[in-house]
DNA sequence: CTGTTAGCGCCTTCAT
DNA sequence: ATGAAGGCGCTAACAG
């Protein structure tokens, strides 16, 4: 029987005496707050330590008064995905009401530099923190830098801006993701020889460039027997997928491997479908939707990739909370997964 | 760009003067406490339903004044997977001291149902929470009905104790994770035909048991070419499982695919390489430890099954803590899934 | 540079 | 059955 905990607790006050100051200074050195004598400084952080003393969040928020202002920035458009995050950023108001906290989802057109740049300058001091799917680019990463300066805490969500001052990047690392397509095609496809398949939305998306990357690493290194054919692009768009989808079907008989790295999944699978090819043909994509859940349980789909989005949308806004109010962030929770989803594991 | 939250916040005093009460009355409203004429209740529960008010937790906390205390019970021995979620309460200490809440870890004799019946009853009254990982046997359950009777608030982890009172389980469901396997192993084998082997470390626990059932549903179902051999008992110990193992592969040549039901998988790996087998043979086991993930890395087992012992961990002393305040549960972020870990998506 | 003080919103006695 | 009032531990304004 372990204690994994510390037994009484001591306050701001206990601090205070052992140090032989008041409050407000213990307060002051407990968040870096200038004024304070460095030989002071010293003692009472002598005493912090001394007792492992770590304030009571509860009553820090209680006389903060504040509210609480967030919002998401996400990209227009039909993307399920997306979708996904948005609601479930919404599931969350309730609990976060309870916590003085309100966010709020914008809308921008976040695959355009000027356009993203200006909708984030604007809302310089108008928020406490900001989740942002945001494209990398200098100027983007300039105004990340600029919110960052003037105090608004940012993190990135689904697609990094790895040099800017965001304090954290929600979402997987896209070229693990593309190698775990890889292996799945390359394992399930078994010993068998022929052409695989990739459709991508755009290969000028930095996440679909690095799964195509992983993707790739995976087959020019472990399966050389399996010709890999030229991507294709299909606009993240059902009609056009499933056409192109259905050409390829029709030109390589021997394609016994398909990846689609975004979305237009349905397409795909209307098209395998409608050439008869769901038996035979493995078939791997990303994101767990209605769709797609439907796909791997009729088998027309042999594997899912995907990032958990109600994960996302909660990890970044327990970010947010935590570095608002700064308290401890539990770094292995914020780790987001790929997870590989097949048709008993679903969730 | 849409509000996801409630813009102002109300306090217990507004809902007060909106119903032409007292703070001291709403409070009881809000808690279902005694003491308040139902006229009045509705009169309340109407102004707070009106306001959709839900008080600050925060305050509600710091008022309540009263320290946290939780138990999460354990089995002793040497089973990694426990340990790591031994570790990861641990980890969890500096966070939960911050919010004036204790828990220790308690280690008992869970597979004897007296044994723990009797540690159960031993802890009533002495904490605010319990988490444990308990054996469904009759007394168990009354052990459990009784705390949950007296104000304790109780979760099973990792093994679940269904009738009982215990508000919530934290864990898989082990039939989907042998069906899991089950698919892995089928299609991983691709178009051989042969045997396959199972070993698990005992058929009498109700996990092990589980899972067994869920993979042989599947085999049969769907695999109907691949002869499934009886499962052989390891009693997840590495010497005993190695030995084992080493047998089988001598005595059927035509063995294509090993699912390790428990622990003992290093075992069962070295046996495999001893045998020059690590190739062509499609091993599945159970639970991310560091041999697993090296046996990933060197190809020796195709996919690990696991459920995340940091999640595990996280999500019981999260549901105590909302239940201890009663705080709103996000239930979807409580669900554990099924982890299909291959090389690629290593975490 | 340091200390004093008035709350923050809720819970909990204690009166009525 | 209901109300009044004093904190809980911390923050932030204001004094000194």
């Amino acid at each position: 029987m372990s204690n994994t905990s510390l037994g009484t607790s001591l306050t701001l006050k206990d601090i205070a005496r052992e140090a032989g100051v008041s409050l407000a200074t213990v307060d002051r050195v407990l968040h870096d707050r200038p004024g304070v004598r460095s030989e002071t400084v010293r003692r009472v952080k002598d005493a912090i330590e001394r007792h492992k003393f770590r304030p009571f969040v509860a009553a820090a928020e209680l006389a903060r008064g504040r509210m609480l202002r967030f919002a998401v920035i996400m990209p227009h458009g039909s993307n399920v995905f997306m979708q996904q995050i948005i609601t479930h950023i919404g599931d969350m108001s309730g609990w976060l009401s309870t916590r003085r906290t309100t966010v709020e989802t914008i809308i921008a057109d976040v695959f355009n530099p000027t356009a993203l740049t200006a909708t984030l300058e604007a809302l310089i001091g108008r928020y406490d923190g900001l989740a942002v799917v945001a494209l990398d680019h200098p100027s983007v990463r300039a105004a990340i830098d600029d919110l960052v300066a003037h105090g608004t805490h940012v993190v990135t969500l689904v697609s990094d801006v790895p040099s800017s001052r965001r304090q954290h990047y929600v979402g997987v690392d896209n070229i693990a993701a593309g190698r775990t397509a890889g292996t799945l095609v390359g394992r399930l496809v078994g010993p068998r020889t022929g052409r695989i398949g990739i459709i991508a939305g755009s290969q000028a998306l930095r996440d679909h460039a690095e799964r195509i990357f992983g993707f790739n690493q995976v087959m020019t290194e472990e399966y050389p027997d399996l010709e890999v054919l030229g991507v294709i692009e299909g606009r993240d768009d059902d009609v056009i997928s499933e056409d192109l989808t259905a050409r390829l079907l029709a030109r390589y008989p021997d394609l016994i491997g398909l990846y689609n790295v975004g979305a237009g999944t349905p397409g795909v699978a209307n098209a395998i479908s409608k050439a008869g090819r769901e038996k035979d043909l493995v078939f791997i994509g990303h994101d767990l939707t209605a769709y797609t859940r439907r796909y791997l349980i009729r088998g027309v789909m042999d594997a899912v990739i995907s990032q958990d989005a109600g994960h996302e949308a909660r990890s970044a806004i327990r970010l947010l909370l935590a570095l608002a109010r700064n308290d401890q962030i539990l770094e292995e929770q914020e780790k987001i997964r790929i997870d590989i989803i097949m048709r008993d594991n679903l969730p």
